[in-house]
RNA sequence: GGCCUCUUCGUCUAUCGGUUAGGACGCAAGAUUUUCAUUCUUGAAAGGGGGGUUCGAUUCCCCCAGAGGCUACCA
């Protein structure tokens, strides 16, 4: 369509957490500027004082910045269009507002919040707009003397947009075509509010799209019911030739349920639904993050990515830069998209198997540390070199791995009746001895020396392995055997054997 | 209530009028294995309902139903 730069913005209030659809709807934005080698915007929409959440901002960057969304500019990044954060740009707001007014687009309305109640009491349906307006007291039905006087009087007022009843008002969304809307089921809306000299989303919303330039709106789904209302706006103000291109994206729906994805769903279900743990400061309240919960960044942005948009191939595993190359608006669906859980599970078990074992050691090591043990880095990457395929998270890995750090201190149950036969005890003291007696107790050469004492001995390989496992682990799993005594190491295995014997008989 | 959007396996999705409706997660079975897990193979599993248009509809149109969203001096 338009030759321009491309531009887009991610524009959060801060009132509270991020949550896991707005860090979706982010990533679309990263991808699709990242891709037409544009900008992305970090902007703050804090024009409700009211809501206003401290710590939020910073919640919001560090959060981004652990999943690896990079911005171009904006709040904390600079930039040649700011200031970034709307509570600092009343003045601008101000001027634009006054255009509105000065073309007749707006008016002035002096109804109290109490009085707009008892009206909706008093009619239902009662809606702010061209049916009603003249009923009510503002500028346009107040004489200008009299509005003047009550402004000069402190009055606290609001300026709301005259909607012009019955246009058909056309809105060419890339994801869901064109959608159109007729004006009169529009209300008035609040443009302004006099008590804190602050706009309203909608307005500061259009008049900094404008002055950033910004070229796409890509946003949520809960936006599209207002896109006609600033269509008009861009209209009202004459910019519409340079209006940003919308694509409203489907929402994050419950696992189960109705609705769209909530911050309790994730408290329910036992899963996150924000990228980084969060700490309520109001109410003290604590919700879990992916980051904390063991996930890594980029199997969070590959799970994402695929809610809501496909490649067009049977490719799932997507680097950020591959989504980058193959992001695209028109192949995001249009219906909702239920959040699933044990996907985002699998992800991330996909994410693990392909990091190398020296990476996943410096994430697992302070674990280890954590439960008391002093590891060599060395034995533990060995470990995770053989036991990274079984866990879905990087904490899980001390659950399933640590009896090669903490020898049994008891055995269980139905593993020894199973397993430890008549005679194990007596296997496994001549296999002690035979094993105190090797010099060389590599992997390979227990093996063979091992086998063979077996073989000649016609003890049978499953018997005696199983009962070395319960002796080693203290259960019945783990991988194979000599990988198990060979890093634990000679002394090591020598006295869990002679512990377990002792201890089953 | 009004308005807008959406509707393919349980879930995420492919299909842009003609396919045995494909893939992935999950699930089940089998194989391999010194245990457990992994891995591999196989399987079950879908076009909301009703009308059209068409030689032919999952695909286009209409109606209904269902789901989701919006309906604030919140974003």
């Amino acid at each position: 369509m338009s030759e321009r730069k491309v531009r887009v913005r991610f524009a959060p209030s801060p009132t509270g957490a991020l949550h896991i659809g707005g860090v979706r709807t982010a990533l679309y934005n990263y991808l699709f500027a990242r891709q037409h080698g544009g900008d992305l915007i970090f902007r703050i929409e804090d024009t409700d004082s009211n809501r206003f959440v401290p710590g939020a901002e910073e919640y919001i960057l560090e959060s981004f910045k652990w999943l690896g969304i990079k911005f171009d500019e904006g709040v904390s990044f600079g930039g040649n269009y700011g200031p970034y954060r709307q509570s600092e740009r009343r003045e601008i707001y101000k001027k634009y507002v006054q255009v509105l007014l000065d073309n007749g687009s707006a008016y002035i309305a002096f109804d109290t919040p109490e009085e707009l109640n008892a009206k909706r009491e008093e009619i239902k349906n009662f809606q702010y707009d061209a049916s009603t307006r003249m009923q009510m007291r503002n500028s346009l039905t107040l004489d200008q003397e009299e509005v003047k006087q009550l402004i000069a009087d402190g009055k606290q007022y609001v300026v709301r947009f005259k909607i012009e009843p019955n246009i058909d008002v056309h809105v060419n969304d890339i994801i869901r075509g064109d959608v159109v809307i007729n004006s009169s089921i529009l209300d008035d809306k609040v443009l302004f509010k006099s008590a804190d000299e602050l706009p309203t989303y909608h307005l500061a919303n259009i008049v900094d799209d404008h002055l950033m330039e910004v070229s796409h709106v890509i946003r949520g789904e809960e936006w599209l019911p207002s896109a006609p209302l600033h269509v008009l706006l861009y209209r009202a103000f004459g910019w519409e030739d340079s209006m940003p291109r919308f694509a409203h994206l489907p929402l994050l729906l419950k696992p189960e349920g109705n609705g769209k994805l909530s911050k309790r769903d994730g408290d329910r279900l036992g899963f996150p639904v924000f990228p980084l743990e969060w700490h309520d400061p109001k109410t003290g309240e604590v919700s879990s993050g992916y980051r904390e919960s063991g996930y890594l960044p980029e199997a969070v942005i590959n799970f994402l990515a695929l809610l809501g948009w496909n490649p067009g191939t049977e490719q799932e595993i997507l680097s950020m830069d591959e989504l980058v190359k193959l992001f695209n608006l028109e192949h995001c669906s249009k219906s909702g998209a239920r959040f699933d859980y044990e996907k985002a599970k699998w992800f991330n078990h996909e994410y693990i198997l392909s990091k190398d074992n020296e990476e996943i050691a410096d994430m697992f090591m302070p674990i280890v540390k954590e439960h008391g043990v002093e590891a060599s880095r060395e034995m533990v990457v060995k470990v995770i070199g053989m036991m990274k395929d079984r866990v879905s998270f990087i904490k899980d890995l001390w659950d399933t791995c640590k009896f090669f750090f903490v020898a049994p201190t008891e055995y269980d149950e139905k593993t020894r009746k199973k397993r430890w036969k008549e005679d194990s005890a007596k296997c496994m003291a001549e296999l002690a001895d035979l094993l105190e007696g090797l010099e060389d107790f590599s992997l390979e050469h227990q093996e063979e020396v091992v086998m063979k004492w077996i073989e000649e001995k016609g003890y049978g390989t499953g018997n005696i392995m199983n009962a070395f496992r319960l002796a080693l682990v203290g259960e019945g799993k783990g991988p194979h055997m000599f990988d198990i005594s060979s890093v634990l190491g000679k002394e090591e295995t020598l006295s869990r054997m002679r512990r377990a014997i002792a201890v089953l008989k």
